[in-house]
DNA sequence: ATCCAGGAGGGCC
DNA sequence: GGCCCTCATGGA
């Protein structure tokens, strides 16, 4: 049965390809320019971005109304977000401006923190590699776009029996560790998305931190993209580089960064911090 | 080749 | 609390 495409026109601060490769996400693949394989919630997304149009290929508007529309985060005014942040600091408009069509994606909670865990010390591209390996081994296969074949994150019960040995299989290295013991707390319920979303930031990171393997950073992380906390500012090597150059002279702290961040971004930190991320990275900024 | 990557744990003081 | 070393792997 033909499903056919749903189209959308003339979505604001909106880019496809901005929004994927900003270094939120690790699960899609490009297949051409603005043109992406993306797997979520258990499905295969091909969009494509065409100036004002963007393209959900082969799919229905009642998935594109239960699943898209949260995941890319279509339903927030992103205007009323820039004004906020530009009236808190007119610093951020350039790279605000150059990364204009960033959204924040509301990611699945267990596979953002699976993945942030895998994140630590390693470059971007590497991680995508680990999260599609473990992907193919162990989710579920989801249909392929061209010769590409995608697959689903396994689920929490699905990994609980991965031994240690399969997951370093997967180039995990010392962090296999670390994602057993997630994983055994998610299963067991120690760690509760529900609890973690319903919680304040001090609680919730605190909780995240039970966790081997997750720190302040990683914790940052899946608060800002997996648990919907946008007021969460994770403090990485770039992000530490690109602070200290806009807005302080030579080194400081991540406590320093952190306190910064909090009083000058307030409650949408996690905006800012993408925008600067993003365009500080691709700029080399204070490298 | 040496250094570094969307860090964090552990030992030491 | 802070400082230093280590962890596995790949890319520059």
């Amino acid at each position: 049965m033909e499903k056919g495409n749903y189209v959308l026109n003339s979505v604001e601060d909106f880019d496809v390809g901005q929004t994927l490769e900003c270094g939120q996400c690790f699960h899609f693949k490009k297949i051409d320019e603005n043109e992406y394989g993306v797997v979520a919630f258990g499905k295969l997304l091909h969009i494509k971005q065409e100036n004002n149009f963007i393209i959900f290929y082969d799919t229905t508007e009642e998935e594109y109304e239960n699943i898209w529309k949260n995941y890319f985060d279509l339903d927030r005014n992103y205007s009323e977000i820039k004004k906020y942040l530009l009236k808190k600091d007119n610093k951020l408009k350039l790279a605000m401006d150059t990364m204009w069509g960033v959204r924040i994606l509301n990611q699945e909670f267990f596979e953002i923190l699976i993945s942030f865990i895998i994140s630590q010390n390693k470059q971007i591209p590497h991680i995508k590699q680990i999260v599609a390996t473990i992907s193919r081994k162990y989710g579920n296969y989801l249909g392929k776009i061209g010769e590409e074949e995608f697959f689903g994150f396994p689920s929490c019960e699905r990994m609980s029996d991965i031994s240690l040995e399969d997951l370093k299989e997967c180039k995990t290295g010392f962090r296999a560790p670390y994602i057993m013991d997630a994983v055994s707390k998610v299963c067991d319920k120690t760690i509760d998305e529900a609890i973690l979303k319903a919680a304040n930031m001090n609680v919730c990171l605190e909780n995240l931190q039970q966790i081997k393997g997750v720190g302040e950073k990683i914790g940052n992380c899946v608060m800002l993209f997996g648990l919907e906390k946008r007021e969460a500012f994770p403090i990485d090597v770039w992000i530490k580089r690109i602070m200290e150059f806009m807005y302080f002279e030579g080194e400081v702290s991540k406590d320093e960064i952190a306190a910064f961040a909090k009083k000058r971004f307030g409650k949408y930190g996690g905006y800012a911090q993408q925008y600067l991320f993003y365009y500080g990275r691709e700029m080399k900024m204070g490298k």
